[in-house]
DNA sequence: CTGATATCTCAGCGATTGGTGAGATGTTCC
DNA sequence: GGAACATCTCACCAATCGCTGAGATATCAG
């Protein structure tokens, strides 16, 4: 034994791995403006036209368009022109790119 | 009946409520960092000072110690001294306060 | 007390981001 | 075809955000 048996100081650990957190980033990213997250939340429960999600967030169409795109890319959602009147972009959820992204975020609200 | 039995105009509805995402959209700004995320996905396996936080995230103390600084006002993480080593705050999660962001979060991704 | 350590605070700067305005595309109605 | 409608795209600008650097505070060791 060195020298005591005083109890052991704090002793920081510098040594701790870096948790991987950059898929719950991204989902949160996405989740983090008024107007994609109302969005999901219209679309949990069934899919939109981009006129009516803009009535409802009461923003203007366009802008409404610029977020659906951002998470088109993203895979969060789809497109599909409605069969009887083709000027009308329907919206429906990716429910497993949804999935997904929930996961990621509980693996850090754990 | 007034004209003919024609299928219905798909009649893009208008007056949707528009959804409350307030919460879950705050809750994803605070996650939205690739420092914070990681802080918080260190807590929830036990209380780390900052050295060790800023250690395993590649970070200066000092940003990190800016990041908790908004957590704490937001109510997600506590801190306290070691009893044995003064210096060093430990950080602690509040889990009643992840647990409000994680269902404000789910309310729309549900 | 002095120096080293751990943390905090904040002004300033550069990068990112969301809204706006204008124009383009595609579709329906007459 | 032409007008109205629904959507998309993108450059531009203002606001926001995170990092840095410097200095302040608090605690501990010798």
């Amino acid at each position: 034994m060195t020298s005591t048996d005083l109890p052991v100081l704090p002793a920081p650990r510098l040594d701790l791995p870096a948790p991987d957190v950059r898929d719950a980033v991204a989902s949160a990213a996405l989740l983090a403006d008024p107007i994609r997250a109302g969005i999901l939340r219209l679309l949990a429960d069934g899919p939109h036209c981009v006129c009516e999600m803009a009535a409802a967030l009461g923003a203007r169409e366009n802008n409404v368009s610029n977020h659906l795109a951002r998470m088109r890319e993203a895979g969060l959602v789809r497109a599909s022109r409605h069969t009887v009147n083709a000027r009308f972009q329907y919206y429906e959820r990716d429910d497993l790119a949804v999935a997904t992204a929930r996961a990621a975020l509980l693996e850090v609200l754990r």
